[in-house]
DNA sequence: CGGTGAAACCGGACCACGGTCCGCTTATAT
DNA sequence: ATATAAGCGGACCGTGGTCCGGTTTCACCG
C-alpha cells in the first residue's frame, strides 16, 4: 500500500472489482462488462474527490458527474453514499486482513498467540484512526460488512482460544474490541487530548488483564 | 418517571428549561420568555412525533409545524436534528443521573463501591437500549454532551478509585464502558442474536477481569 | 408609569444533497 | 439478427440546514 502525502488515502488497485479475500460462495451472475467499468470509474473518482476536497466533499451528483455517469447508476452500483464508502473502506481492509493472515510476525502467523494478540491490538489501532473519517462516512455498511467486523471479531477469539482464555470468548473479544472502535477513540484523542502511545499502552494492559496472561 | 405503554418514550417533567443535575457555571443570558415558551413546544410536539410515528417520522419541519412556529426557530433552540434528539434525551439521562447520585443502593450511594459498579452496569445496559433509537439520532451530539458522557465517565472512575483499582484509572474505566455503547449492544442482540442475560453475565466477568477484584 | 432603543427572536423562502423512478439504451446469448 | 434482461440517466422529491428582513421582548430612563 502506497500512501500520499496529502492524506489518509488510499492507492487503488487497478483492478477495482478484485473479490475479497474469503469470497462468498455462489457467483450467481457476473457483472456486464459496462457496468464493472462503471464501478471502477466511480471508485476512482470518489477516491479523487476524496484526495481534493475531503470525505464531506464527496456528493453523490458530484462522484457521477466526475465518472461520466448518471446519478442513478451510483446508486445501482452501491446503494448508498454508505455503501460507496464502504466499497472504498474495502480496499484497505482487505490489505490489512492479508497482512493478518499471511504476513510477516508478530502480526502474522509465527509468533505466540498473545505476542500476535498485542500487534493486532497496535495495528487495528493506528488503522482505525488513519481511516477513522472514512470508516465514519461509511456507517452501518462498513461496520456490519462482512469483510469489516466479522473478521477482526474472529481474529481475536481464534487468538483467546490459543492463549487459553477462558469464559465467554466471543464477548470478551468484543469487550476488547470496543475500545478500538472509532468513536470511543475519537471521544478520547480529539476531545481528552489523550496521546496514542498512551493508549496503546492502556490496551495492552487491558488485554493482560482480560486474558489474564 | 412514567413510561407509556406505547413504547420507550419519555414523560416530560411540566417545566422543559430545567438545569441538569450539575449546572454549569456561568449562566450568561437567560432566556427570553417567548423563547422559553417555544423550546417546550417544540420539545412537547417533538415527543408526540416519536410516539405516533417513532424517530424517522420526526422532520424538523414536521416539529415545526406541530409546534406553531416556523422552521427557523428549531434550529435555532436546538442547533441541528441531532441537537434537538440529545435535548429529548437530557431528560431521561437527568432521571437517570439522580437514581445514580441520590437514589437507593446498590446503585446510589450507601453500597460497596463494586455493587455499586455492578448495579451501574446493569443499570446502564438497560438504559442504553430502551433509549438506542434516541441516543443514535442524537448522534454526536449525544455522546459528547456534558451531561451524557462525562457523568458516566466521571462515575465508574470514582467507583474505580474507591475499589482501589490500579493503572491508567481513566482509560480502563473507557474500556468498561465501551462494550456498554449502542453500536456494540445493538450489534450483538440485533445481528448476533445475543441473550441480554448472557451479555449481562459477560460484562459482570469483565469488571472483575479489568478491576482485578 | 410610559416611552424608547437595541438585542434577541421569529419565520418561511431558499439551497444542497441523498435517494427514487421509469422510459430508453446497450450488452450478451442464442 | 433478434430477443431479453441488465444497465443507464436525469428529472423529481423530501429533508436537513441557512439567511435575512420584519417583529417582539425587556431593561432602562425620563
Amino acid at each position: 500500500m502506497v500512501w500520499t502525502t496529502a492524506g489518509p488515502l488510499l492507492q487503488l488497485p487497478s483492478l477495482m472489482s478484485e473479490r475479497p479475500l474469503l469470497p462468498l460462495l455462489g457467483d450467481a451472475a457476473p457483472e456486464r462488462r459496462d457496468a464493472a467499468r462503471n464501478r471502477e470509474a466511480l471508485l476512482v473518482a470518489a477516491q479523487e474527490i476524496i484526495e481534493t476536497c475531503g470525505i464531506d466533499g464527496v456528493t453523490m451528483d458530484g462522484v457521477a458527474a466526475r465518472a461520466g455517469v448518471g446519478k442513478g447508476t451510483v446508486f445501482r452500483r452501491f446503494g448508498s453514499r454508505e455503501g460507496l464508502m464502504a466499497a472504498l473502506l474495502n480496499f484497505s481492509e482487505t490489505e490489512w486482513q492479508a497482512s493478518v493472515i499471511s504476513g510477516p510476525p508478530p502480526l502474522g502467523p509465527g509468533a505466540p498467540p498473545m505476542e500476535r494478540l498485542l500487534a493486532f491490538g497496535r495495528s487495528r489501532l493506528e488503522t482505525t484512526l488513519r481511516f477513522a473519517d472514512l470508516i465514519r462516512a461509511a456507517g452501518a455498511a462498513g461496520t456490519r460488512s462482512y469483510a469489516a467486523y466479522s473478521f477482526v471479531a474472529m481474529h481475536v477469539r481464534y487468538l483467546m482460544g490459543e492463549i487459553g482464555v477462558t469464559g465467554d470468548i466471543a464477548l470478551l473479544a468484543t469487550a476488547l474490541l470496543a475500545p478500538l472502535e472509532v468513536p470511543i477513540l475519537e471521544q478520547q484523542v480529539q476531545i481528552e487530548g489523550m496521546d496514542l502511545d498512551r493508549i496503546h499502552v492502556a490496551w495492552v494492559d487491558l488485554a493482560h488483564r482480560i486474558t489474564q496472561h
